[in-house]
DNA sequence: TCATGAACATAGTGTTCATTA
DNA sequence: TAATGAACACTATGTTCATGA
């Protein structure tokens, strides 16, 4: 049961980043990677961020090792061949404990850069 | 002549942010790399960042191999036998283009960050 | 063929070692 | 002995390859 990596020095990284969106994303439904991996490609469209599925795929299997999610494997139609792996929350207080940190690791890199911009724009 | 990476995928970079505070100092003093690292350390103490002293040379020295300034060597005080590298802009154009850039890849960071706690403290 | 996942390669950065006056 | 800089090592992430149904 390997612990996750939440905070270090600088901004988030873009791992518990992605982990905080896939907590949320099972809040709502039950989308497989590839469908996270879209939504996320379009909220962020403008930014210009495009994550790849590599780092999806990253995200999620380490939130399985760390014991927060559980994977379960399903066919995305009756009538079709193709499986997909969808996820659950094993540990809920887990799931939370992680879910606070990461939102005060964005609190933390938001005001990181909102000093910065105070300090250079003036 | 290396060009500098100035931006990336997802939020802005260390060695960036960090370039861009290098030359907001030089518009107010005439700092040395390890004062540099004290003024950064004491501004983002709350936040407990704290870079190294690699990284603050590796950001000069890419700024110096990219044409935007130029460093030279001094001694600390007429009767030290400390030598200090103050830095100046080489290129005002380049300075001014890098420093845009630079903005706008913090206030995209910003975005980010930004939408990303809108769409999870809902 | 699509979703998943692993392997491989590179970039970014932290830690340690070296130098010089 | 402080300031600088290089070397080294590890982490984060992007790119490519592999697999199964």
């Amino acid at each position: 049961m390997k612990d996750l990596r939440t905070s270090s020095s600088f901004l988030i990284k873009q791992r518990p980043f992605i982990q905080l969106y896939v907590l949320k994303f099972l809040e709502d439904g039950r989308p497989y990677g590839i469908q996270m991996l879209e939504q996320l490609r379009e909220r962020f469209k403008k930014e210009g961020y495009q994550p790849n599925h590599a780092e999806i795929y990253r995200a999620l299997h380490d939130l399985v090792d760390s014991g927060v999610l559980k994977a379960s494997k399903k066919k995305l139609s009756a009538d079709s061949y193709q499986e997909i792996t969808t996820y659950f929350i094993r540990d809920v207080q887990k799931a939370i404990h992680l879910k606070k940190q990461l939102i005060n690791e964005l609190n933390r890199s938001k005001a990181m850069l909102m000093k910065a911009l105070e300090d250079i724009e003036d």
